[in-house]
DNA sequence: TCTGGGGTCCTAGGACCC
DNA sequence: TCTGGGGTCCTAGGACCC
């Protein structure tokens, strides 16, 4: 069986950041939000490896991060930066005679026909180091989530193999939330059926688990536990399905009017995006967050067929806000349009 | 210092038709 | 005077990932 590798780039929104600001190198820095630590309701997006040192992580409120590291940098997210960045890495990685399916801005599984994957890793990691400035951790496995999960070995900086053969040795007696697709509601789930580790859940009869997972899940599960995975590399450049905006508002909304017309921007905004890049849309939906943080979402296909008429979609968006209930104020609206598959 | 934003895929239930 | 299934379309929600 041949290997794979899967490129995973170490704590990549920070690694661009102090790249362009070399003197933040060695200091906390978090990127987040407007990059204000004053700021309510935003979060932090990556925090590097010094700031971590202080307990801060993704996700968390960047007032809470700046409790936990006044010292920090506070930066604001620059997401055209960072997909210009991985588009130099990406480049880097797809020079070698390789196939490379790119996973977000910042890994790739990398595949094909590789006699000695240590050698190729190391090859790699220099490569696209000397080129672009940044560092990556490489996983190599028998599989997908072999490589996925070797790679969390090997960060930072490192490389890490992953085997079938060695797997239970090493995964064994990890708690099964560890596993790639098992977040935090399947783990309860498994806990209470007395499955805490990955070598439980391998060896779970995929009887036990149908009722509790439905049969498809029930199937997939153990086989992950035990290291199995796919192995196929997809080389063809992604197709968005959907494409989506939200805000969440420092101060919440309550005046229909405003929401609406909210609502509407969103809509004429997206719907010159997706236009913008060729593509129709054939659902419209709306999201609502109220300040309870309850989130109800109401769609709808486009009876006309799809579309790129940006009146139609904010059309469709304002009307679906018929189908909320507005007692309450609300604290985040988002829009969201589902795009015509090309053929 | 309450809880971001942008995605994908799966499931389940109701409507409707045969 | 009541009983089926199956299949497909549509919408809502859940779970997960980065």
């Amino acid at each position: 069986m041949t290997a794979l590798l899967h490129v995973d780039m170490d704590q990549f929104v920070a690694a661009v950041e102090i790249l362009r600001r070399p003197e933040l190198r060695g200091r906390p820095v978090v990127v987040g939000g407007a990059g204000d630590p004053t700021a309510r309701r935003q979060v932090v997006s990556t925090a590097s490896y010094e700031a971590r040192a202080f307990g801060v992580h993704s996700g968390m409120p960047l007032r809470r991060a700046a409790q936990l590291c006044p010292e920090a940098v506070f930066l604001p997210t620059d997401p055209a930066a960072y997909g210009e960045a991985s588009e130099r890495v990406m480049a880097v990685l797809r020079r070698f005679p390789v196939d490379v399916e790119v996973w977000g801005w910042d890994e790739a599984f990398v595949g094909g026909d590789i006699a000695d994957p240590e050698a190729l890793a190391a090859e790699l990691k220099a490569a696209v180091f000397a080129e672009t400035g940044l560092t990556c951790a490489i996983g190599i496995g028998d599989n997908k989530l072999q490589a996925k999960m070797a790679a969390r070995f090997a960060k930072p900086g490192g490389i890490h193999r992953l085997t079938t053969a060695g797997w239970m040795a090493v995964m064994g007696e990890r708690p099964a939330a560890d596993l790639w697709g098992i977040g935090p509601k399947t783990s309860r789930k498994l806990d209470e059926l007395g499955l805490h580790t990955v070598a439980q859940l391998a060896a779970a009869p995929e009887a036990d688990l149908v009722d509790r997972f439905g049969p498809r899940q029930a199937a997939w599960l153990p086989v992950v536990a035990a290291g199995g995975g796919d192995t196929q590399i997809n080389t063809e450049p992604w197709v968005a399905r959907s494409r989506s905006r939200e805000n969440t508002y420092a101060e919440d909304l309550s005046d229909l009017d405003v929401i609406s017309r909210e609502v509407a921007a969103m809509a004429r905004a997206l719907t010159a995006e997706v236009v913008a890049d060729g593509r129709e849309i054939t659902h419209v939906a709306v999201k609502v967050r109220y300040v309870s943080f309850f989130t109800p979402t109401r769609e709808m296909k486009l009876r006309s067929g799809p579309t790129t008429d940006p009146e139609a979609v904010e059309q469709a968006a304002v009307s679906l806000l018929a189908k909320f209930e507005w007692r309450r104020p609300v604290r985040l609206l988002g829009v969201r349009v589902n795009l015509a598959m090309p053929d």
